[in-house]
DNA sequence: GTTAGCACTCTCAACCTTCAAGTGCTAACG
DNA sequence: CGTTAGCACTTGAAGGTTGAGAGTGCTAAC
């Protein structure tokens, strides 16, 4: 069966209608309120249809209609009318972003902020976590016992340290004399190639090469994101949407953003791909939960990844407001950063729309 | 009127009881169960005695007795008894300890997870924030744009780092020379005189006067632990308990633990005081939200603070078994740290068992 | 001081009734 | 053939009633 053009329309209806009320939908309020000129027998008769087609569920004879995750998945797809932010929306980020004396951890926290205030959603967000990342400093610090700890700044100032062993044999000088080797070898080098830099240079470093392995490994671990670097704001917004009168619906929730891990892995996986992600959970060994959504938009400016940001509800999410506030968040924070010109990428997403 | 010792014995009961079955205490299964030789006639007048001390309350005329915030405290203080860990459970927290690679942050995450395990509770730490801790190592990165980012590790290996301004003048090689000053005046400083070594020095810097004070600042602000330094662990543990049956209570849970600011206030406050320390909340503006109880503990080994542990949960919580699990885990975590000698505090604390 | 006995109160679950909402189906219409 | 009016049917939500069970407070007797 074909989806006719009617039934496209009534079911951006139902979708529309359920996501602003959160009750069930009539064939009865369709025809009254959005669709003059036809009758409500009629509306029932593609409703039945729609049901058929797998968009559209009923809890009990009846109860109106509900849009079945595949229904919101299309909506999002061709019915979705894009939207614009209110002025005072729209100030409300100017005005949360003109303060740019903070380092990136504030930013991150702020955007994150602004995005769970301006949707009503709790907001996940991960910081920049950039691969050609150049390294700005590299240090060593012995601390005694055979270990020691290292510490890395990149040039968009994320500091990532970590311990490494080290022979026992190794005096405090010896550690300084190969922090001071290493600093030399990684000195504006990309994280990505910092790894191949010290592949080659193992041979050089002689009696120091557990020390240069160590750092190797540490490197690796650089380009996922850590526990530390998922920012959760508003947890407690999702109580201002009725699902979560549900105590299983809470308990769900609570679960996925208990575990900082998993809202990473959920994240990140399709980080470099494309700039707004939606992800509906269907119950069905999904990585998203069951009635939770997740959407994410990943920012760049200048060809440098800002991170991802998005916010993480219920199924039956305002995605127009959503989108529209992650896409003005975008462009609040690509001015922000690269505020000395545009490239191509953003150009091209302005297109888009 | 005074506590008879008849008195003491039925909320001993009571309070033990509700904690073990969540359910009203009556009359009856306190005399038939646990007080054999007097009838629940007379269990009723004490009964009906201690509710008029305030130590007692009813929901309703036949719905038997809960206790009152006023009995859990005065349980805590003088009713209850010391229990004993399982064999299984010392195994779990010998087992989790044994893994000496990790670092400081690790560490605090493997003790969270442990207290939370055992406890099944939710559970807050926060790492070791010590005054007294020596500078270790102390550089300053030139970022750019008239800021630079200040580097300090500290002897038990926590690491803090803030961006403070410099002026625009200042070039590359002049931050360099800063942090070379910098780094040999606060070598070996305690955080707690590097203050006042930093105000001395003013009068040397000079032109660089600006950048110590960006210096003093930061060192201000590393004595309160920040959000980073808590850590949260087991939060969906909550939902074994049957108050969290109840959507209120949950908000009211969420709200505490989503701002990690309120926990680090909550927890930190009497951080140099005593061992552990037992806040419930009683609705009257307490800093801990009603129907809340927090459980915390502050270890030290060595004279050297190592963090603040503890648990979160309903004010019917499981106190025996969760001061059990804390006072373990600190005998375990004193161990681990200061393996080789006890200090004096320890002994004390040992003979106060 | 302690106890048995009893009236009283309150909740909880089960059950019924009523009500409104919304559907599916059928037969008629253009 | 698509559309529509009409109507029977289903279902849940709300409200009321009832009986059982639990627990108490009180009183009078020991």
């Amino acid at each position: 069966m074909k989806m006719s053009d009617r039934k496209k329309k009534i079911l951006q209806i139902v979708v529309d209608e359920y996501i602003n009320s959160a009750v069930p939908v009539s064939s009865k309020v369709i025809a009254e309120k959005h669709l003059q000129g036809v009758s409500s027998a009629t509306v029932r008769n593609e409703l039945a249809s729609l049901e058929e087609l797998g968009y559209l569920t009923q809890f009990h004879t009846s109860g109106g209609r509900v849009p079945s995750p595949q229904a919101y998945r299309f909506y999002i797809e061709e019915l979705m009318q894009r939207g614009n932010l209110s002025e005072s929306d729209l100030d409300y980020i100017e005005k949360a972003f003109s303060d740019r004396s903070g380092d990136v951890e504030h930013l991150i926290k702020s955007v994150s902020k602004v995005i769970s205030d301006l949707t009503d959603y709790t907001s996940v967000a991960i910081g920049p976590h950039d691969d050609e990342e150049k390294i700005r400093n590299l240090t060593l610090l012995s601390c005694g016992e055979g270990r020691a700890l290292l510490v890395i700044v990149t040039g968009s100032r994320i500091l990532r340290d970590s311990f490494i062993d080290i022979p026992e044999s190794m005096t405090d000088a010896d550690v300084e004399n190969a922090s001071r080797m290493l600093a030399k070898l990684f000195d504006g080098k990309a994280l990505s190639e910092a790894r191949t830099v010290g592949e080659e240079a193992l041979a050089e470093f002689g009696q120091y090469r557990q020390v240069m392995r160590g750092v190797i490994d540490a490197l690796k671990t650089y380009t996922r994101p850590r526990d530390e670097d998922v920012v959760l704001t508003g947890a407690d917004k999702i109580f201002n949407h009725p699902e979560y009168e549900d105590i299983e619906n809470v308990k769900n929730f609570l679960s996925v953003i208990s575990s900082k891990d998993k809202i990473a892995e959920l994240i990140g996986d399709d980080n470099d791909e494309i700039q707004i992600s939606v992800k509906i959970g269907s119950g069905d060994g999904d990585e998203v939960p069951e009635d939770c959504s997740l959407v994410t938009a990943t920012y760049a400016a200048g060809g440098k990844n800002l991170g991802t940001y998005g916010v993480i509800g219920p199924i039956r999410m305002d995605y127009t407001k959503v989108i529209t506030v992650l896409e003005n968040v975008g462009k609040a924070l690509e001015e922000l950063v690269g505020s000395r010109g545009k490239d191509k990428d953003e150009k091209d997403r302005q297109q888009d729309e």
